[in-house]
DNA sequence: AAATTGTGTTCAAAATAATGAACATAAGTT
DNA sequence: AACTTATGTTCATTATTTTGAACACAATTT
């Protein structure tokens, strides 16, 4: 059929002079967010079109809103950042609000027999509560955990150790360098196996009504 | 040019055998989640056609799993369903409980002389956005980094080593042990010290305003 | 039953997203 | 400078989405 070519340049679709925030009435502009990635993993459009299996043409476009990307393409995109779809998307859609935090006052919290040990790194409560750890716990050392709610999320990295999750029935055992995410809607316990301490780093998510 | 008309019946896309739930090797299929809201809402094609300005041709096959929808008409049938968008899409992903990342394949970022080492251990993008690193530095190493948007904030624990902290026209020494938390409203460095390596957790909330 | 209305599905055409190659530009080398 | 190399943009073509109209099929109504 054939017919005019201008599509890219002159497209209906965001016009190029737009580059405002979402106020909700349009379709939510992922090219900076996907710029963004993309240069925080010190990737360049060559090697993410050939990560992603997208062209980099219509990258270069994407990442400059001159294209409306199909769903299947912004997944590919997704995926070879490993950021979950769904955060890019909403990238520019919410605006954030912070609340201060206070000063850290560090309490640590031990278990009874001393050998498991937190150290509570700070708090976010907004929407959703937020806290973060650092623990250590020498071989045996464990810490058990009522459910944090339904949507509750833990995230555990490793440093050094052997590290036993476990959540629910299923469980995994973690060792240094590994990264661990997982729902802590129910009961669960973590048990530090090797004969190194197991020291690492914890970020939760309390009570939020979406999870991941 | 006019090529085969069974575009949308035998598209590369979405097999029509393939209803099974995401699990995240295939964009989500939406079909089904936009197909129940618009039931849940009592509207027939014709209506949420007129109500999104999308066609009920298009609604027909996108319900169905035979197209693969732009990420414009994605977003207008949200609006009209009054659905974010977002919600919609992560409507069929998989849930699982666990999630373990191997070494190898946590995202890493450096700076050009390889001597700061940025470990990506986690983002949340959901109400604001959160991400958290593990570093390791040598000494000397320098991470520099632009604003990361008004109200943006950093928390950086320092496990071992001894750390300078730059952010505005102020700045910090970190020895080991220590946690700081400052704004990065600004351009912010850190940089190595001491004679050991640098080595620690990061937890940024970031303000994505985007620019105005 | 025939006609009408309501609803979802397919068809041909038009619009546009995606691709690969060529081009532009800047940075680094000889 | 001239020559590479690296990176991003534009171009022509192809592949697909999107559209509006026609179609199919039920369920009501006459």
């Amino acid at each position: 059929m054939q017919q005019k070519k201008e599509a890219s340049s002159s497209s209906s679709f965001a016009r190029d002079a737009f580059a405002g925030q979402n106020t909700s009435d349009r379709p939510p502009l992922v090219g900076k967010e996907i710029q963004r990635l993309r240069q925080e993993h010190h990737l360049t459009l060559d090697e993410l079109a050939s990560k992603s299996g997208v062209s980099k043409s219509i990258l270069s476009q994407i990442e400059r809103d001159h294209s409306n990307p199909t769903l299947s393409t912004i997944w590919r995109i997704s995926q070879a950042l490993k950021q979950p779809l769904v955060d890019m998307l909403s990238s520019g859609e919410e605006k954030p609000r912070f609340e201060h935090l206070k000063v850290n006052q560090t309490p640590v919290v031990s278990s009874t027999d001393g050998k498991f040990v937190l150290k509570i790194l700070g708090t976010l409560g907004t929407v959703s509560t937020l806290q973060w750890y650092e623990f250590k716990a020498e071989e045996g050392g464990i810490l058990e955990s009522e459910s944090h709610g339904s949507g509750s999320l833990e995230n555990l990295t490793l440093v050094s150790g052997k590290l036993l999750v476990i959540s629910g029935t299923e469980s995994r055992e973690l060792i240094s360098g590994e990264t661990l995410r997982f729902l802590t809607d129910s009961p669960h316990r973590l048990e530090s196996l090797g004969p190194e301490p197991a020291h690492g780093f914890m970020v939760n998510l309390l009570n939020n009504n979406e999870s991941f």
